[in-house]
DNA sequence: GTCTATAGGAGGATAGAC
DNA sequence: GTCTATCCTCCTATAGAC
C-alpha cells in the first residue's frame, strides 16, 4: 500500500503558519539586536522557513519590522483604554487618583511582560529600544501609541487641576523613560545591586512605579505653582525685556 | 619657481588628526542609527578619511564603537564625582538633600548635552540607546558608569536613612530611565504636546528632573516603611509558609 | 504558500605602496 | 599616518519551479 506523504513544511512547531513563525522569530531577534543587527536570513533560519517568505508575506525587511511592532500594539491599546475608562468610572463623581491612572497605563504592559510568555517579553524589549531611538521613535512610537497617550494625558490633567499642561507632559516623558528602561531588562540593576534587585522582577517594578511617578507629578505641579510669579503674562514680559541685556 | 604642494589629507576641518575625525563622525552616526546601522565606510566618508584607517587606529569596527563610548565617559565621571563631593561637603555636618544629589548626577550631563556642542549631544543620544539595549548595556554601561553610580547610591542611602537598599536601587533605575530617554531627544514629546514641550529643551528637564525623582524616592521609602510589617523576618517567614497553599 | 537559484550590491578587513 | 586595491563574506530582493 502506497502511503501518500505530504512534504513536511511546518517543521518544528507543526501548527503555526509560516507568517506567524516569522513574526515570532523576528520579534525575538530584533528585540535583542535591533533592526540592523539581524538579517532576514537569521530570522527565517530561526523560524525554520525559507528566506524568500519574508518578501512574500511582508514585502521586505522594513515592513516586517513594522508588522512586528504593530501586532501587539493593536492588542494592548484597547485593553489599556478599557482600564483607563474603568478607573474613571470607579472614581465617579470624582476623578481617579494619579496612582490609578499610572497603573492603568503600565499594568497591562508589565503584566504581559511578566507572565505573557517570551513573545511579549521580547516585544517590550523591542519597544524599549525603539522608544530611545532617534531613528525609529518618531515614526513607530508616535504612530502606534500616541493616540492612546493623549487620552491618558487628558485624564492626568483632570487629576491634576491647576497644573499646567507642560508639567504633565514632562512628567509623562519621565514616566515613559522609566517604564521602557524597565522593559529592556538589561540586567544592569542586578549587577549594580549585587543581586538584591532583578531586572526581570517586574512585580517589584509594578509595586513601585505608580507611587514613584505619582509623587513626581505632584512635585512638578507644586514646583510650578510656587515658582510662578503672581503676575499676568504682559507684566512678566516687560520684566524680561528689562533684564534682557544680561543675556 | 616650483611650489611644492603637499597633498591635502585633512580635508575639511584642517586641524584635527584623522583619529579624532573618525571618532567624531562615528559618534554622530552611531548615535542616530546604532552600531549595526552604520558601516565603516559611512563613517570614514563622513570623516573625510580612508576606510582603512579604522582598522589602523582602532583595530576594527567594534573597537571603534567602544572607543567612542569611552572617550567622553572618562571626561564626565571625574566631574560628576567632584560635584558629588562638593554637595556632600556643603551639607556638612548633615547630609545633602536628595535634590542636590540627583542634580550632581544629572547636571554635568544635561549641561554638556545642552551647551557642549554637537559632539556631546550625539554622545548622550548614543548612551540612551546603549542603556536600553540588552546587547550593549551589560558591557558598556556597567563598565564605564557603574563604579560612579555605586558612589552616588551610597550617598543617596545616607540621605534616605531607614530606607531599604532595594528601594534606592529601584529609584535609581527609574531615574536613569527618565534621564536617558531625555538624552535620546526623539522629538516625540514635541508632537505629543503640539510643540508645548521640546525634547531639545534640556533646561526645562534640568529644572524638573531632580524634584520629580526626589519625590519619587521619598514615596518609595514611605511606601516600603508603611507596608512593611513590624515583625522579625522569622515570624514573617512562618506566616508566608501558612498561606503558601494559595499560590 | 513554499522552495531553489541567483542576481547584484554592500559589508568588514587587510596587504602593501607611499 | 594615509591611501589604493582587493578579498571574500554576507546582505536583500526577486524570478520562477513546484
Amino acid at each position: 500500500m502506497v502511503v501518500v506523504r505530504r512534504k513536511i513544511t511546518r517543521k518544528r512547531t507543526g501548527t503555526k503558519p509560516g507568517k506567524e513563525r516569522i513574526l515570532d522569530a523576528a520579534e525575538r531577534l530584533f528585540a535583542r539586536h535591533g533592526f540592523y543587527g539581524i538579517s532576514v536570513r537569521d530570522i527565517t533560519e530561526a523560524a525554520g522557513v525559507d528566506v524568500a517568505l519574508v518578501s512574500y508575506h511582508f514585502g521586505g525587511k522594513r515592513e516586517l519590522f513594522t508588522a512586528v511592532f504593530q501586532r501587539r500594539a493593536e492588542l494592548l491599546n484597547p485593553e489599556r483604554l478599557a482600564m483607563l475608562e474603568e478607573v474613571r468610572r470607579a472614581a465617579l463623581p470624582g476623578v481617579p487618583t494619579l496612582e490609578d491612572i499610572v497603573n492603568a497605563f503600565t499594568y497591562p504592559l508589565l503584566e504581559r511582560s511578566a507572565r505573557g510568555g517570551p513573545g511579549w517579553k521580547s516585544y517590550f524589549a523591542l519597544v524599549a529600544q525603539v522608544n530611545n531611538s532617534p531613528e525609529w521613535a518618531p515614526v513607530l512610537m508616535t504612530q502606534h501609541f500616541d493616540p492612546l497617550v493623549e487620552k491618558f494625558i487628558a485624564v492626568l490633567r483632570e487629576a491634576l487641576p491647576g497644573c499646567s499642561a507642560r508639567e504633565v507632559y514632562w512628567g509623562y516623558q519621565f514616566l515613559t523613560g522609566a517604564l521602557t528602561l524597565t522593559f529592556a531588562e538589561t540586567g544592569r540593576i542586578d549587577t549594580l545591586s549585587s543581586g538584591l534587585c532583578k531586572s526581570s522582577d517586574l512585580d517589584s517594578v509594578h509595586e513601585r512605579l505608580a507611587p514613584y511617578v505619582a509623587a513626581g507629578f505632584r512635585a512638578l505641579c507644586a514646583r510650578a505653582n510656587s515658582a510662578e510669579p503672581a503676575l499676568p503674562k504682559s507684566a512678566r514680559a516687560a520684566i524680561s525685556a528689562k533684564s534682557a541685556k544680561r543675556r
